[in-house]
DNA sequence: TCGTTGAGTCAACGCCTGTTGAGCGAAATG
DNA sequence: CATTTCGCTCAACAGGCGTTGACTCAACGA
């Protein structure tokens, strides 16, 4: 009639990763502050006691919920790392639920705004070392920024210019601009 | 002993404005949601009932303290408008307390979100009309969010490699790259 | 001088939050 | 079949929040 009653265990594994999955969703749009336990267990239809039960509280769910495998992978021209970048932006027009909810409550949840800066320094170190010449870790900072403000302006604040752009047409636009970062300047 | 026994109104006035200011400071640093009217008020030194009193509630309060003049002036050439978001960014590394506690809460709070939106598409309606070619609704709001990322990744995230820069050697390695936005692309 | 006004306080309200501990019942184990 | 395990729920707690209404008392106007 109902389920197929499947084993404990998986059961189990299926239960959290729902939850995870609910958190993650809610975390991405209402942030960390608004987003109650309540909500989240509602959402993945179980007890608020269950969450706490297996996330301990809400800062762990929180910090499971954002926990993204980052690319690691180094360029070895400019021109890489700007090719690189426009990659990763054409990628983060369908930005993952994880880095969506981190973005989301970097400005006002603390270990967010920690996790943050933590992966934007590290794209800043890696496209910093591609750069040339004096300056390379401003340039390099600078370009990490602006892919900054073009996400949130288009994934969270959600700016009609730029939803109403084709992913390419912006890729296309934003490529001299960091090719002007990318090199030494005047 | 105390004070000189200042007139009703003046008293009055200046009360409201300290609570005001109070205000401002706590949502730019916190956000709205982590932001108490209790704090608010132990800030001014006034009760809590008075804040309520005075701006009825906590949404209205945010409205208040986050109000600002906008300038409304509108560039000619390109040129000029990339000087000219040049010229506020140069500005912007001391932001106004009213605009640092909008951008604060704008991923998080709708009402801060809604009045971020407006502000930056007044903006991008401005830069977009000094712009030539096609796109340019879609360069001028690239430029608009180049401007958010600095700003938010300087002003509110405080990322290292930015706030190492003088303000000067940022509008200098930006300039180039807003001049690519501001030109028709390939 | 006396009644009125109004700036400011006090104590409390109802609500929602994160969090906890006891308990249930079905699956696992022997 | 008897027992243990454990996924999950229930009911409740304490604390903090925005918000309210009654009150106090000094400045004001006549």
């Amino acid at each position: 009639m109902t389920e197929p009653a499947l084993p404990r265990a998986e059961r189990r594994r299926r239960t959290e990763q729902r939850i995870l999955d609910a958190a993650r969703d809610l975390f991405a749009e209402h942030g960390f502050e608004r987003t109650t336990i309540r909500a989240v267990a509602a959402a993945a239809e179980v007890d608020p006691a269950l969450v706490m039960q297996y996330f301990g509280n809400k800062r762990r769910l929180f910090a499971e919920a954002v926990r993204v495998a980052d690319p690691a992978d180094s360029a070895a021209s400019p021109e890489e790392a700007v090719e690189q970048l426009l990659g990763t932006l054409g990628v983060k027009m369908r930005l993952p639920p994880a880095s969506l909810a981190m973005l989301r409550s970097m400005l006002t949840h603390p270990e967010a705004a920690a996790t943050a800066r933590e992966a934007l320094s590290r794209q800043v170190g890696q496209v910093g070392a591609a750069l040339p010449g004096e300056g390379a870790p401003l340039r390099a900072a600078l370009m990490t920024a602006v892919l900054l403000g073009v996400t949130v302006g288009h994934q969270l604040l959600e700016l009609d210019e730029l939803r109403e752009a084709s992913h390419d047409d912006i890729v296309a636009a934003l490529r001299p601009a960091l090719r002007a970062l990318a090199e030494p300047g005047a």
